[in-house]
RNA sequence: GGGCGUUUGGCUCAGGGGCAGAGCACUUCCUUCACACGGAAGGGGUCGCUGGUUCAAAUCCAGCAACGCCCACCA
């Protein structure tokens, strides 16, 4: 047995623990019984994971390493998506600062440099997942732009345009003029600027009430050029007169007319509102509603367009001053107001975005919504807490077509292909140049591509063989769990289930597990802009993976989000530390140290078969059984903030702080001493396989440290079976921990720690040295109480080697002379202090126990007093109740009885 | 505007009709041969507010307030 060295040293010992299990091949996929699949939600290749990451991979590793430690069949399939628009960008700027631009370069070449991009992040990032620990196969790595995955793409573009699913037609897009792009709502940045509200008059073709103009009110008086109609509340009275009516639209003379619409708030501006279908969001859905005509007044670069006068060839700035100065010439500028509004700006120039009417690709979501509704409804598909299956539901009820074209160049390019000569159109598997119909050369292919999100709802079966493959698909789709953000429920989340139900027949996956959002520690969303945020890798270099790794599952509470406690410099954003993620460290080296002492202590050892011989053998075995059974719940039902809070416990307060205490005495005599051993490494060896899953470095390297031939000996013939790994050592299977079980050994136990603890506190109240011995004798209150004291006498004692408790329990009639009493559940005390004994605070001590008991006592029996209580509660909760006040009861009684003996 | 969440000790948070909990911080004691990233013993809370349901409410319901997140919108 080599030593182990006295501190644990996360940063030395975790490469190698890696490299024992890369080299032993352990992450690959694995044969088994039963299947866990889970495909690693992919992460944009635009950068280093965040701690969503972190907490995501977490999560997914543990699920993945509690089922390849069940003997099941795993597979974990890495992979990055493109990100379309936020790759682009980024590539776009790195070629701005080496003074290139992609216009210049042409798409091809520009392809070529976002592929350059991929490979290097794309590494980054495989390596960062490497270091947390996570057991993926990295040998199997997907990229939503393999010619594989392409394949699949294509086909299910092909497919649903074949089907009548895909679509082209007239949108609103958000436009960048100086760009010339397209912008996807996502990308779009907000900003909130100080404008004006303009009141503009209209003149009514025929008088109103002896009314001769409407005002409208608004922010950008030039596209009035575009304006088809004039829209009210239909809630406001005071306008339904006008209703029906026309008005004659200045300057470019055009009869519009007036009507309702819900999208329209009586109580802004003046209560009528322009409208110009090509040229805003809202006034498109109108125009759509009453048949209003589009009418597009600018260019790709956002000039007027030609027929406008004076008008044409100005920009929007240009034509809204002159619009202005029109509208005040004749006399129909009626005011203006200061108005601030948020504006759309273009995230990659800064240029203010147009809404601008365009041609664009959709989904038909009609025939897809039905199967996705119902494998949520159903329960095939599962949220891990129901108010995400509710916003699930929601969101897909509501749906509306899918735009998935993106006027970009890094993308899957729509597979659509036209012919100049003869106008035929068809979405094809393979590029043409040849047109099949008139076979003219004159055939060119869409220039835009697809969504990111149309590629990446394919992740579950693409990045597993389909098309190519379907007997790969075979027991491992659906798929066992997908580990994600809420954020992307509707954009991702959906779809998937969408173009599964669609193309499978089936869900994709059987659980959905949303965790909580990790914020700022003051609360806010890490951000870049901010930076605020927390690089996984300098918790890692400051911690170890298993501190991060722990304190990240013990924060995946049932809570939406969560605050991470990390100390940044404001200034220089530099990461300086995080109480909690210290505190898991704290509990890493505990295990540590444990191991190292148990491990310190093994000569002389034999394997065999853990056996209960003491009552605190019986407490340990009992309380490990029950913990294997909540851990292994824990992680396959996903609450891994208990799971976390479970396992520490456990093993700190109990396993090391009470049981390793008490058993160090048995190690110390020979004849107790190999069982004692037994036991110790068998709760132990359990322990450290419960904990892997969440620390697997520490396990492993513990493990490691443990001779081969200590472990999962075969009774029979006493060979060791031991795995090589203990990643790949079997997980302890809760039913065969269930006869430890054992409720009246766990309360025997507890009586005799009161004990104990008792001694202890009367140490520490009459500040007695611990190198000075108390003589302890104990009597217990009859039946069950007696026999546990008797059976704890050895235990008690033993503790005396900790606690240097000279103690004689026995069953102590008389209250031995200097001694106080203590009075605990069935049991009292007599400690000797001889003349230490401080009468006053003594008195006070024991008046205050007194006080606390009979408060408690009078609750109880208003309680039981109650006809209600008695009448309506449950049996076994009046029962309990009635149990408590006579324990009370005694207890006053004791109690009063000690202060009298005081005196 | 719609949806969701949170409000429990100084801090971070569990719990979820029947005795108010943990960790950190704090106080006292202990460097005894696993660990001071440790051990032992303590102090500290009217469970956001107002009503309701109930024999019983921190817990369930309604309303309110504060904070936060998501989605939509801002003519």
């Amino acid at each position: 047995m080599e030593e182990m060295p006295k501190t644990y040293d996360p940063q030395a010992t975790e490469p190698e623990i890696l490299k024992k299990w890369l080299d032993g091949g352990y992450y690959r996929r694995r044969p088994g019984v039963g299947d866990c699949t889970v495909t690693i939600p992919p992460p944009n290749v635009t950068g280093m994971l965040h701690m969503g990451h972190a907490l995501d991979d977490s999560i997914q590793d543990a699920i993945v390493r509690q089922a390849r430690m069940a003997g099941k069949s795993t597979r974990w399939i890495l992979g990055t998506d493109h990100a379309g628009i936020a790759t682009q960008t980024k590539v776009d700027k790195k070629l701005k600062e080496e003074g290139k631009n992609r216009l210049e370069m042409g798409r091809e070449k520009f392809i070529d440099a976002c592929w350059d991009w991929t490979h290097e992040y794309g590494g980054i990032i495989q390596n960062q997942i490497r270091r947390m620990g996570c057991s993926v196969d990295f040998e199997g790595e997907r990229f939503t732009m393999d010619p594989e995955y392409a394949e699949a793409v294509r086909k299910v573009f092909c497919d649903w345009y074949h089907d009548g699913l895909i679509y082209r037609g007239k949108r609103i897009v958000n436009w960048c003029p100086s760009c010339t792009t397209a912008i996807s709502d996502d990308e779009a940045e907000y900003h909130n600027e100080a404008g004006h509200l303009w009141h503009l008059r209209y003149p009514l073709t025929e008088p109103v009430n002896g009314q001769d103009y409407i005002v409208v009110a608004t922010t950008r008086p030039e596209t009035m050029l575009g304006d088809t109609g004039v829209a009210v509340s239909p809630k406001d009275p005071e306008k339904a007169a006008f209703v029906g009516k026309t008005v004659m639209l200045p300057i470019v003379n055009r009869e519009i007319p007036i009507f309702e619409d819900w999208h329209v708030d009586a109580g802004f501006g003046s209560g009528f509102v322009k409208v110009t279908p090509a040229h805003d969001p809202n006034d498109y859905a109108m125009g759509e509603a009453h048949g209003l005509e589009k009418i597009n007044i600018f260019d790709e670069h956002a000039v007027v367009v030609d027929g406008y006068g004076a008008f044409s060839g100005m920009t929007r700035d240009e034509c809204r001053e002159a619009v202005v100065a029109w509208f005040e010439e004749h006399g129909l500028l009626d005011h203006i107001e200061d108005h601030e509004h948020s504006v759309m700006h273009c995230y990659r120039c800064d240029s203010t975005l147009e809404p601008w009417l365009s041609e664009q690709w959709f989904v038909a979501v009609d025939k897809l919504k039905g199967p996705a509704i119902e494998a949520v409804t159903s329960g095939r598909v599962r949220f891990n807490a129901d108010r995400w299956k509710q916003s699930y539901l929601t969101w897909m009820e509501n749906l509306k077509d899918w735009c998935i074209s993106r006027q970009l160049w890094w993308g899957h390019r729509i597979p659509v292909f036209y012919c100049e000569d003869c106008g035929w159109e068809d979405a094809l598997m393979e590029d043409t140049d040849v047109c099949p119909k008139c076979g003219g050369h004159h055939v060119h292919q869409d220039e835009n591509v697809l969504d990111t999100w149309f590629s990446s709802q394919l992740w579950t079966f693409a990045t597993q063989g389909w098309p190519q493959r379907p007997g790969e698909l075979e027991g491992h789709h659906p798929t066992t769990a997908l580990v994600t953000a809420r954020d992307i429920i509707a954009l991702w989340v959906a779809r998937m289930v969408m173009s599964s139900e669609y193309f499978l027949g089936e869900e994709p996956f059987r659980d959905v597990v949303i965790y909580p959002t990790i914020l700022a520690k003051d609360g806010s969303r890490m951000s870049k802009s901010k930076g605020n945020g927390v690089d996984p890798m300098a918790l890692i270099d400051k911690y170890g993976a298993d501190a991060m790794r722990f304190n990240l599952l013990s924060l995946f509470t049932n809570n939406q989000d969560v605050k991470f406690d990390a100390d940044i410099d404001k200034k220089t954003h530099e990461f300086l530390g995080s109480p909690r993620t210290e505190q898991a460290k704290a509990f890493v080296t505990k295990i540590w140290n444990a191991s190292r002492f148990l491990l310190m202590n093994m000569e002389g050892y034999t394997p065999g078969a853990p056996r209960v011989e003491t009552p605190a053998d019986a407490w340990m075995m009992s309380r490990l059984a029950k913990t294997v059974a909540a851990v292994t719940e824990g992680i396959t039902g996903y609450t891994f903030g208990d799971v976390a809070r479970t396992i520490q416990t456990f093993f700190w307060n109990e396993v090391c702080d009470w049981y390793v205490e008490v058993t160090k005495s048995r190690l110390k005599d020979d004849a107790a001493r190999l069982q004692a051993q037994r036991n110790l490494i068998f709760v132990l060896d359990t322990s450290l396989r419960l904990m892997h899953p969440l620390m697997p470095f520490v396990t492993e390297a513990i493990w490691d440290a443990m001779p081969a031939s200590w472990l999962d000996v075969d009774p029979e013939t006493g060979e060791a079976r031991r795995a090589e790994a203990l990643m790949v050592a079997a997980w302890p299977n809760p039913a065969d921990y269930a006869q430890y079980v054992d409720e009246k050994g766990e309360r025997a136990f507890a009586l005799a720690c009161a004990v104990v603890t008792d001694v202890r506190s009367t140490r520490a109240r009459y500040r007695i040295s611990p190198k000075e011995a108390l003589a302890v004798s104990v009597r217990a209150h009859g039946g069950d109480a007696a026999a546990a004291i008797e059976s704890m006498g050895a235990f008690i004692c033993s503790l005396a080697n900790v606690s240097d408790l000279a103690v004689a329990v026995e069953d102590a009639a008389e209250k031995p002379a200097g001694s106080i009493a203590l009075a605990g559940p069935d049991f009292d005390a007599f400690v000797v202090v001889g003349d230490l004994v401080d009468f006053a605070a003594e008195r006070a001590r024991i008046e205050k126990a007194i006080a606390k008991a009979q408060k408690e006592l009078a609750g109880a029996e208003r309680t039981l007093a109650n006809e209600g209580f008695i009448a309506k509660a449950a049996p076994e909760v009046v029962a309990a109740k009635r149990e408590r006040a006579a324990e009370l009861a005694a207890d006053v009684e004791r109690l009063t009885a000690q202060l009298a003996d005081l005196s």
